[in-house]
DNA sequence: CCCTCAAGTCAACAACCGTTGACTTTCACG
DNA sequence: CGTGAAAGTCAACGGTTGTTGACTTGAGGG
Protein backbone atom coordinates (compact mmCIF):
# COMPACT_ATOMS: atom_id res chain seq x y z
CA UNK A 1 0.00 0.00 0.00
CA UNK A 2 1.48 2.95 -1.01
CA UNK A 3 1.15 6.24 1.33
CA UNK A 4 0.78 9.60 -0.76
CA UNK A 5 1.53 13.21 0.35
CA UNK A 6 -2.50 13.88 1.91
CA UNK A 7 -2.35 10.95 4.01
CA UNK A 8 0.18 12.45 5.71
CA UNK A 9 -1.65 15.48 6.50
CA UNK A 10 -4.12 15.37 9.34
CA UNK A 11 -4.40 18.66 11.21
CA UNK A 12 -7.17 20.87 10.58
CA UNK A 13 -5.28 23.25 7.63
CA UNK A 14 -5.23 20.07 5.25
CA UNK A 15 -7.46 20.42 2.54
CA UNK A 16 -9.91 17.96 2.83
CA UNK A 17 -9.80 14.93 0.80
CA UNK A 18 -12.41 13.74 -1.20
CA UNK A 19 -12.50 10.33 -0.01
CA UNK A 20 -13.12 11.50 3.64
CA UNK A 21 -16.76 11.24 2.53
CA UNK A 22 -16.09 7.71 1.61
CA UNK A 23 -14.08 6.87 4.55
CA UNK A 24 -16.91 8.63 6.79
CA UNK A 25 -19.45 6.47 5.02
CA UNK A 26 -17.44 3.85 5.32
CA UNK A 27 -17.40 3.68 9.24
CA UNK A 28 -20.98 4.76 9.43
CA UNK A 29 -21.63 1.40 7.55
CA UNK A 30 -19.80 -0.47 9.37
CA UNK A 31 -20.80 0.97 13.23
CA UNK A 32 -24.34 0.17 12.00
CA UNK A 33 -23.69 -3.01 11.41
CA UNK A 34 -21.14 -4.29 13.78
CA UNK A 35 -23.56 -2.70 16.31
CA UNK A 36 -26.51 -4.86 14.88
CA UNK A 37 -25.67 -8.15 13.93
CA UNK A 38 -22.06 -8.50 15.88
CA UNK A 39 -18.29 -8.43 14.22
CA UNK A 40 -18.30 -12.38 12.53
CA UNK A 41 -21.96 -11.96 11.08
CA UNK A 42 -20.97 -9.01 9.41
CA UNK A 43 -19.35 -9.32 6.10
CA UNK A 44 -17.20 -6.93 4.27
CA UNK A 45 -19.11 -7.29 1.35
CA UNK A 46 -22.52 -5.94 3.23
CA UNK A 47 -20.29 -3.24 4.81
CA UNK A 48 -19.28 -2.28 1.10
CA UNK A 49 -23.11 -2.44 -0.03
CA UNK A 50 -24.71 -0.45 2.37
CA UNK A 51 -21.59 2.30 1.87
CA UNK A 52 -22.05 2.10 -1.75
CA UNK A 53 -18.83 1.05 -2.62
CA UNK A 54 -16.38 -1.65 -3.57
CA UNK A 55 -15.13 -4.10 -1.17
CA UNK A 56 -11.54 -3.71 -1.88
CA UNK A 57 -11.74 0.25 -1.08
CA UNK A 58 -12.56 -0.65 2.35
CA UNK A 59 -9.58 -2.82 2.37
CA UNK A 60 -7.80 0.05 0.77
CA UNK A 61 -9.06 2.46 3.40
CA UNK A 62 -8.55 0.06 6.78
CA UNK A 63 -6.49 -2.63 5.61
CA UNK A 64 -8.32 -5.13 7.13
CA UNK A 65 -11.77 -5.97 8.39
CA UNK A 66 -10.51 -5.83 12.05
CA UNK A 67 -8.43 -2.73 11.92
CA UNK A 68 -11.97 -1.02 10.53
CA UNK A 69 -13.83 -2.74 13.41
CA UNK A 70 -10.98 -1.34 15.90
CA UNK A 71 -11.67 1.98 14.48
CA UNK A 72 -15.43 1.85 14.50
CA UNK A 73 -15.34 0.88 18.25
CA UNK A 74 -13.47 4.10 19.52
CA UNK A 75 -15.52 6.17 21.64
CA UNK A 76 -15.65 7.86 25.13
CA UNK A 77 -17.67 7.41 28.53
CA UNK A 78 -16.91 10.86 28.89
CA UNK A 79 -18.04 10.05 32.61
CA UNK A 80 -19.32 12.96 34.48
CA UNK A 81 -17.34 13.97 37.64
CA UNK A 82 -18.87 12.23 40.44
CA UNK A 83 -16.62 14.22 43.07
CA UNK A 84 -17.98 17.63 42.62
CA UNK A 85 -22.16 16.34 42.95
CA UNK A 86 -24.29 15.79 45.45
CA UNK A 87 -22.98 12.04 46.40
CA UNK A 88 -26.67 10.75 46.80
CA UNK A 89 -27.52 11.58 43.21
CA UNK A 90 -24.62 9.90 41.85
CA UNK A 91 -26.54 6.36 40.56
CA UNK A 92 -29.20 8.49 38.91
CA UNK A 93 -26.52 10.78 37.29
CA UNK A 94 -24.47 7.89 36.02
CA UNK A 95 -27.81 6.17 34.57
CA UNK A 96 -28.98 9.30 32.97
CA UNK A 97 -25.07 10.08 31.47
CA UNK A 98 -25.35 5.96 30.43
CA UNK A 99 -29.15 6.59 28.96
CA UNK A 100 -28.38 9.44 26.82
CA UNK A 101 -25.27 7.47 25.40
CA UNK A 102 -27.51 4.57 24.59
CA UNK A 103 -30.56 6.60 23.10
CA UNK A 104 -28.94 10.06 21.79
CA UNK A 105 -28.96 11.30 18.73
CA UNK A 106 -25.21 9.76 18.34
CA UNK A 107 -27.32 6.37 17.57
CA UNK A 108 -24.01 4.83 15.86
CA UNK A 109 -21.63 5.20 19.09
CA UNK A 110 -18.97 2.86 19.97
CA UNK A 111 -19.96 0.93 22.81
CA UNK A 112 -23.30 -0.69 21.23
CA UNK A 113 -20.76 -2.36 18.89
CA UNK A 114 -18.39 -3.70 21.49
CA UNK A 115 -20.81 -4.49 23.38
CA UNK A 116 -22.71 -6.39 20.46
CA UNK A 117 -19.43 -8.20 19.80
CA UNK A 118 -17.71 -8.78 23.52
CA UNK A 119 -19.01 -11.86 23.43
CA UNK A 120 -17.23 -13.35 20.67
CA UNK A 121 -14.63 -11.36 19.97
CA UNK A 122 -11.10 -11.13 22.01
CA UNK A 123 -10.28 -7.59 21.15
CA UNK A 124 -13.93 -6.34 21.56
CA UNK A 125 -13.80 -8.08 25.09
CA UNK A 126 -10.31 -6.52 26.29
CA UNK A 127 -11.35 -2.87 24.51
CA UNK A 128 -14.49 -3.05 26.87
CA UNK A 129 -12.58 -4.00 29.61
CA UNK A 130 -9.76 -0.92 29.35
CA UNK A 131 -12.55 0.95 29.01
CA UNK A 132 -14.20 0.16 32.04
CA UNK A 133 -11.30 -0.53 34.04
CA UNK A 134 -10.23 3.09 33.61
CA UNK A 135 -12.85 5.35 33.10
CA UNK A 136 -15.57 3.72 35.70
CA UNK A 137 -12.61 2.92 38.10
CA UNK A 138 -11.23 6.31 38.00
CA UNK A 139 -14.78 7.67 38.66
CA UNK A 140 -15.99 5.94 41.06
CA UNK A 141 -12.46 5.94 43.20
CA UNK A 142 -13.53 9.76 43.55
CA UNK A 143 -16.06 8.62 46.30
CA UNK A 144 -15.47 6.60 48.93
CA UNK A 145 -12.73 4.57 50.42
CA UNK A 146 -10.44 4.37 47.73
CA UNK A 147 -9.98 0.55 48.78
CA UNK A 148 -12.87 -0.97 47.63
CA UNK A 149 -13.29 1.07 44.48
CA UNK A 150 -12.14 -1.86 42.50
CA UNK A 151 -15.24 -3.69 43.97
CA UNK A 152 -17.69 -1.45 43.52
CA UNK A 153 -16.85 0.07 39.98
CA UNK A 154 -17.07 -3.54 39.16
CA UNK A 155 -20.44 -4.30 40.54
CA UNK A 156 -21.91 -1.06 38.70
CA UNK A 157 -20.43 -2.10 34.99
CA UNK A 158 -22.17 -5.35 36.05
CA UNK A 159 -25.36 -3.94 36.33
CA UNK A 160 -25.11 -0.76 33.94
CA UNK A 161 -24.09 -3.36 31.21
CA UNK A 162 -26.52 -5.90 32.11
CA UNK A 163 -29.15 -3.45 32.03
CA UNK A 164 -27.69 -2.21 28.13
CA UNK A 165 -27.65 -6.67 27.53
CA UNK A 166 -31.00 -6.96 28.66
CA UNK A 167 -32.71 -3.79 27.08
CA UNK A 168 -30.99 -3.48 23.86
CA UNK A 169 -29.44 -6.79 22.65
CA UNK A 170 -31.78 -9.35 24.03
CA UNK A 171 -34.46 -7.04 24.48
CA UNK A 172 -36.32 -8.54 26.86
CA UNK A 173 -39.61 -6.95 26.73
CA UNK A 174 -40.28 -5.93 30.50
CA UNK A 175 -36.94 -4.03 30.05
CA UNK A 176 -37.32 -2.53 26.62
CA UNK A 177 -40.91 -1.73 28.24
CA UNK A 178 -39.44 0.64 30.57
CA UNK A 179 -39.89 4.81 30.68
CA UNK A 180 -36.67 6.58 30.78
CA UNK A 181 -38.01 8.24 34.32
CA UNK A 182 -38.68 4.01 35.62
CA UNK A 183 -35.13 3.69 34.88
CA UNK A 184 -33.58 6.91 36.20
CA UNK A 185 -35.68 5.70 39.23
CA UNK A 186 -35.03 2.14 39.57
CA UNK A 187 -31.47 1.44 38.15
CA UNK A 188 -30.11 4.44 40.06
CA UNK A 189 -31.19 3.43 43.53
CA UNK A 190 -29.32 -0.26 42.63
CA UNK A 191 -26.11 1.86 41.14
CA UNK A 192 -26.51 3.96 44.19
CA UNK A 193 -25.94 1.00 46.41
CA UNK A 194 -23.34 -0.54 44.88
CA UNK A 195 -21.28 3.27 44.87
CA UNK A 196 -21.82 4.01 48.41
CA UNK A 197 -21.28 0.19 48.86
CA UNK A 198 -22.05 -1.80 52.50
CA UNK B 1 -32.30 -38.64 6.26
CA UNK B 2 -33.41 -42.20 7.07
CA UNK B 3 -34.98 -43.18 10.31
CA UNK B 4 -34.39 -45.95 12.22
CA UNK B 5 -36.32 -48.42 14.15
CA UNK B 6 -33.90 -47.33 17.25
CA UNK B 7 -34.83 -43.57 17.07
CA UNK B 8 -38.30 -43.94 17.42
CA UNK B 9 -37.23 -45.70 21.38
CA UNK B 10 -36.74 -43.01 23.53
CA UNK B 11 -38.25 -44.09 26.59
CA UNK B 12 -36.53 -46.01 29.20
CA UNK B 13 -37.21 -49.72 28.43
CA UNK B 14 -35.47 -49.18 24.86
CA UNK B 15 -31.82 -50.55 24.80
CA UNK B 16 -29.31 -48.39 24.82
CA UNK B 17 -27.84 -48.19 21.23
CA UNK B 18 -24.15 -47.75 21.15
CA UNK B 19 -24.15 -44.77 19.53
CA UNK B 20 -25.56 -42.97 22.79
CA UNK B 21 -22.19 -42.48 24.07
CA UNK B 22 -21.07 -41.05 20.34
CA UNK B 23 -24.12 -38.59 20.38
CA UNK B 24 -23.52 -37.53 24.21
CA UNK B 25 -19.52 -37.04 23.32
CA UNK B 26 -20.82 -34.54 20.59
CA UNK B 27 -23.15 -32.53 22.83
CA UNK B 28 -20.42 -32.62 25.79
CA UNK B 29 -18.05 -31.20 23.05
CA UNK B 30 -20.50 -28.99 21.54
CA UNK B 31 -21.49 -27.32 24.64
CA UNK B 32 -18.09 -26.43 25.61
CA UNK B 33 -17.21 -25.43 22.80
CA UNK B 34 -20.25 -23.22 22.17
CA UNK B 35 -19.75 -21.82 25.55
CA UNK B 36 -16.73 -20.36 24.73
CA UNK B 37 -16.06 -19.34 21.77
CA UNK B 38 -19.95 -18.56 20.88
CA UNK B 39 -21.96 -20.03 17.84
CA UNK B 40 -20.30 -18.33 15.00
CA UNK B 41 -16.93 -19.07 15.57
CA UNK B 42 -17.41 -22.63 16.49
CA UNK B 43 -16.94 -24.89 13.46
CA UNK B 44 -18.33 -28.17 12.97
CA UNK B 45 -15.37 -29.30 12.01
CA UNK B 46 -14.47 -28.29 15.36
CA UNK B 47 -16.58 -29.63 17.15
CA UNK B 48 -16.18 -33.10 15.28
CA UNK B 49 -12.42 -33.12 16.11
CA UNK B 50 -12.94 -32.73 19.97
CA UNK B 51 -15.66 -35.40 20.39
CA UNK B 52 -13.38 -37.90 18.01
CA UNK B 53 -15.68 -38.47 15.55
CA UNK B 54 -15.80 -37.57 11.38
CA UNK B 55 -17.68 -34.29 10.94
CA UNK B 56 -20.56 -35.85 8.86
CA UNK B 57 -21.73 -37.86 11.62
CA UNK B 58 -22.59 -35.02 13.39
CA UNK B 59 -24.68 -33.91 10.92
CA UNK B 60 -26.17 -37.50 10.18
CA UNK B 61 -26.84 -37.46 14.36
CA UNK B 62 -28.41 -33.58 14.70
CA UNK B 63 -29.65 -32.61 11.31
CA UNK B 64 -27.58 -29.27 10.33
CA UNK B 65 -25.12 -27.28 13.31
CA UNK B 66 -28.69 -25.00 13.96
CA UNK B 67 -30.26 -28.15 15.73
CA UNK B 68 -27.12 -28.94 17.56
CA UNK B 69 -27.13 -25.85 19.02
CA UNK B 70 -30.92 -25.55 19.62
CA UNK B 71 -30.27 -29.40 21.78
CA UNK B 72 -27.03 -28.16 23.13
CA UNK B 73 -28.80 -25.34 24.78
CA UNK B 74 -31.49 -26.84 26.63
CA UNK B 75 -31.25 -26.36 30.64
CA UNK B 76 -33.74 -25.87 33.14
CA UNK B 77 -33.00 -22.52 35.58
CA UNK B 78 -34.72 -24.03 38.51
CA UNK B 79 -35.67 -21.47 40.43
CA UNK B 80 -36.32 -21.71 44.01
CA UNK B 81 -39.43 -21.41 45.41
CA UNK B 82 -39.97 -17.47 46.42
CA UNK B 83 -43.21 -18.18 48.06
CA UNK B 84 -42.02 -20.64 50.68
CA UNK B 85 -38.65 -18.74 52.07
CA UNK B 86 -37.93 -15.41 54.11
CA UNK B 87 -38.96 -12.94 52.12
CA UNK B 88 -35.64 -10.74 53.50
CA UNK B 89 -33.38 -12.95 51.88
CA UNK B 90 -34.99 -13.61 48.35
CA UNK B 91 -32.04 -11.71 47.57
CA UNK B 92 -29.33 -13.58 49.04
CA UNK B 93 -31.15 -17.06 47.95
CA UNK B 94 -31.53 -15.75 44.41
CA UNK B 95 -27.52 -15.31 44.02
CA UNK B 96 -26.68 -18.36 45.62
CA UNK B 97 -28.65 -20.55 43.20
CA UNK B 98 -27.24 -18.92 39.93
CA UNK B 99 -23.54 -18.98 41.78
CA UNK B 100 -24.18 -23.08 41.51
CA UNK B 101 -25.53 -23.04 38.27
CA UNK B 102 -22.76 -21.01 36.54
CA UNK B 103 -19.67 -22.30 38.92
CA UNK B 104 -21.13 -25.62 39.70
CA UNK B 105 -19.74 -29.15 38.84
CA UNK B 106 -21.73 -29.36 36.11
CA UNK B 107 -19.48 -27.10 33.69
CA UNK B 108 -21.42 -27.72 30.60
CA UNK B 109 -24.44 -26.42 31.26
CA UNK B 110 -26.88 -24.44 28.57
CA UNK B 111 -27.25 -21.03 30.07
CA UNK B 112 -23.67 -20.24 29.16
CA UNK B 113 -24.22 -21.45 25.78
CA UNK B 114 -26.71 -19.59 25.38
CA UNK B 115 -25.38 -16.32 27.02
CA UNK B 116 -22.36 -16.43 24.95
CA UNK B 117 -24.23 -16.42 21.72
CA UNK B 118 -27.03 -14.75 22.33
CA UNK B 119 -25.67 -11.15 21.29
CA UNK B 120 -24.93 -12.10 17.59
CA UNK B 121 -27.46 -15.14 17.21
CA UNK B 122 -31.18 -14.24 17.03
CA UNK B 123 -31.90 -17.85 18.24
CA UNK B 124 -29.91 -17.78 21.26
CA UNK B 125 -31.54 -14.25 22.39
CA UNK B 126 -35.06 -15.76 21.57
CA UNK B 127 -34.62 -18.81 23.66
CA UNK B 128 -32.89 -16.25 26.73
CA UNK B 129 -36.24 -14.21 26.27
CA UNK B 130 -38.21 -17.08 26.68
CA UNK B 131 -36.19 -18.76 29.86
CA UNK B 132 -36.16 -15.56 31.94
CA UNK B 133 -39.36 -14.62 30.67
CA UNK B 134 -41.11 -17.13 31.97
CA UNK B 135 -39.47 -18.89 35.20
CA UNK B 136 -37.96 -15.85 36.72
CA UNK B 137 -41.29 -14.05 35.58
CA UNK B 138 -42.94 -16.87 37.29
CA UNK B 139 -41.05 -17.14 40.45
CA UNK B 140 -40.69 -13.04 41.05
CA UNK B 141 -44.88 -12.82 41.01
CA UNK B 142 -45.12 -15.01 44.05
CA UNK B 143 -43.63 -12.04 46.14
CA UNK B 144 -45.14 -8.70 45.99
CA UNK B 145 -47.70 -7.00 43.84
CA UNK B 146 -48.41 -8.63 40.27
CA UNK B 147 -48.57 -6.13 38.75
CA UNK B 148 -44.92 -4.45 38.88
CA UNK B 149 -43.80 -8.43 38.85
CA UNK B 150 -42.81 -7.96 35.25
CA UNK B 151 -40.91 -4.92 35.79
CA UNK B 152 -38.79 -6.29 38.90
CA UNK B 153 -38.34 -9.22 37.50
CA UNK B 154 -36.83 -7.57 34.23
CA UNK B 155 -34.75 -5.41 36.80
CA UNK B 156 -33.07 -8.95 38.56
CA UNK B 157 -32.48 -10.57 35.15
CA UNK B 158 -30.93 -7.20 34.12
CA UNK B 159 -28.58 -7.57 37.34
CA UNK B 160 -27.72 -11.57 36.96
CA UNK B 161 -26.91 -11.49 33.61
CA UNK B 162 -25.03 -8.84 33.86
CA UNK B 163 -22.99 -10.11 36.75
CA UNK B 164 -22.65 -13.40 34.51
CA UNK B 165 -21.10 -11.15 31.63
CA UNK B 166 -18.95 -9.21 33.19
CA UNK B 167 -17.34 -12.30 35.65
CA UNK B 168 -17.50 -14.93 32.84
CA UNK B 169 -17.50 -13.01 29.21
CA UNK B 170 -15.94 -10.10 29.61
CA UNK B 171 -13.78 -11.07 32.87
CA UNK B 172 -13.76 -7.69 34.38
CA UNK B 173 -10.95 -8.16 37.28
CA UNK B 174 -12.53 -6.64 39.60
CA UNK B 175 -15.50 -9.07 38.97
CA UNK B 176 -13.67 -11.84 38.36
CA UNK B 177 -11.74 -11.22 41.81
CA UNK B 178 -15.18 -11.15 43.65
CA UNK B 179 -15.85 -13.89 46.35
CA UNK B 180 -18.53 -16.23 46.39
CA UNK B 181 -19.48 -14.86 50.12
CA UNK B 182 -18.92 -11.27 49.04
CA UNK B 183 -20.99 -12.19 45.74
CA UNK B 184 -23.85 -13.58 47.69
CA UNK B 185 -23.92 -10.49 50.02
CA UNK B 186 -23.25 -7.32 47.56
CA UNK B 187 -24.94 -8.65 44.75
CA UNK B 188 -27.83 -10.29 47.25
CA UNK B 189 -28.80 -6.83 48.26
CA UNK B 190 -29.43 -5.13 44.50
CA UNK B 191 -31.36 -8.02 43.82
CA UNK B 192 -33.44 -7.88 46.93
CA UNK B 193 -33.85 -4.15 46.28
CA UNK B 194 -34.99 -5.07 42.51
CA UNK B 195 -37.32 -7.84 44.06
CA UNK B 196 -39.11 -6.11 46.45
CA UNK B 197 -39.20 -2.60 44.62
CA UNK B 198 -41.48 0.19 46.30
C1' DC C 1 -22.31 -68.85 8.56
C1' DC C 2 -24.38 -65.00 6.36
C1' DC C 3 -27.18 -61.36 5.83
C1' DT C 4 -28.82 -56.88 7.31
C1' DC C 5 -28.81 -52.60 9.01
C1' DA C 6 -26.64 -49.32 11.97
C1' DA C 7 -22.19 -46.99 12.62
C1' DG C 8 -18.39 -44.90 10.81
C1' DT C 9 -15.16 -43.16 6.88
C1' DC C 10 -13.77 -40.48 3.00
C1' DA C 11 -13.71 -37.18 -0.56
C1' DA C 12 -15.91 -33.72 -2.52
C1' DC C 13 -19.40 -30.17 -3.36
C1' DA C 14 -21.14 -25.32 -3.66
C1' DA C 15 -21.16 -21.19 -1.30
C1' DC C 16 -19.04 -17.68 1.03
C1' DC C 17 -15.26 -15.46 3.40
C1' DG C 18 -11.34 -11.69 3.54
C1' DT C 19 -8.01 -10.09 0.64
C1' DT C 20 -5.12 -9.03 -3.52
C1' DG C 21 -3.34 -7.19 -7.87
C1' DA C 22 -4.01 -5.26 -12.23
C1' DC C 23 -6.66 -2.23 -14.52
C1' DT C 24 -9.50 2.22 -15.67
C1' DT C 25 -11.41 6.63 -14.50
C1' DT C 26 -11.28 11.10 -12.39
C1' DC C 27 -9.35 15.34 -11.44
C1' DA C 28 -6.28 19.03 -9.64
C1' DC C 29 -2.18 21.40 -10.95
C1' DG C 30 2.07 22.75 -13.85
C1' DC D 1 -3.37 20.59 -22.60
C1' DG D 2 -1.08 16.83 -20.45
C1' DT D 3 0.65 14.50 -16.69
C1' DG D 4 0.75 12.10 -12.49
C1' DA D 5 -1.31 10.66 -8.48
C1' DA D 6 -5.56 9.57 -6.12
C1' DA D 7 -10.04 7.26 -6.41
C1' DG D 8 -12.63 3.68 -8.00
C1' DT D 9 -13.60 -0.92 -10.65
C1' DC D 10 -13.25 -5.71 -11.71
C1' DA D 11 -12.19 -10.41 -11.50
C1' DA D 12 -10.08 -13.65 -9.20
C1' DC D 13 -7.19 -15.98 -5.46
C1' DG D 14 -6.81 -19.37 -1.63
C1' DG D 15 -9.01 -20.84 2.34
C1' DT D 16 -12.82 -22.23 5.19
C1' DT D 17 -17.56 -23.11 5.97
C1' DG D 18 -21.75 -26.38 6.40
C1' DT D 19 -23.40 -30.19 4.16
C1' DT D 20 -23.91 -34.31 1.06
C1' DG D 21 -23.59 -38.91 -1.00
C1' DA D 22 -21.25 -43.03 -1.89
C1' DC D 23 -18.61 -46.20 0.29
C1' DT D 24 -16.60 -49.51 4.03
C1' DT D 25 -16.69 -51.57 8.52
C1' DG D 26 -18.74 -54.02 12.33
C1' DA D 27 -21.76 -56.59 15.08
C1' DG D 28 -26.00 -59.13 16.21
C1' DG D 29 -29.87 -62.40 14.97
C1' DG D 30 -31.88 -65.95 11.70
Amino acid sequence: MSVGIWDLMTDSTARPRKSDRTRAAILAAARTLFATNGFERTTVREIAERAAIDPAMLIRYFGSKDELFAQAAVFDLAIPDLGSIDPAVIGETLVRHFLTLWEGENVNHGLPVLLRSAASNDYAAEKLREVFGAQVMLAIARVGSPETAAERAGLIASQLLGFALTRYILKLPPVVAMTTLTIVRKLGKAIQLHATGT
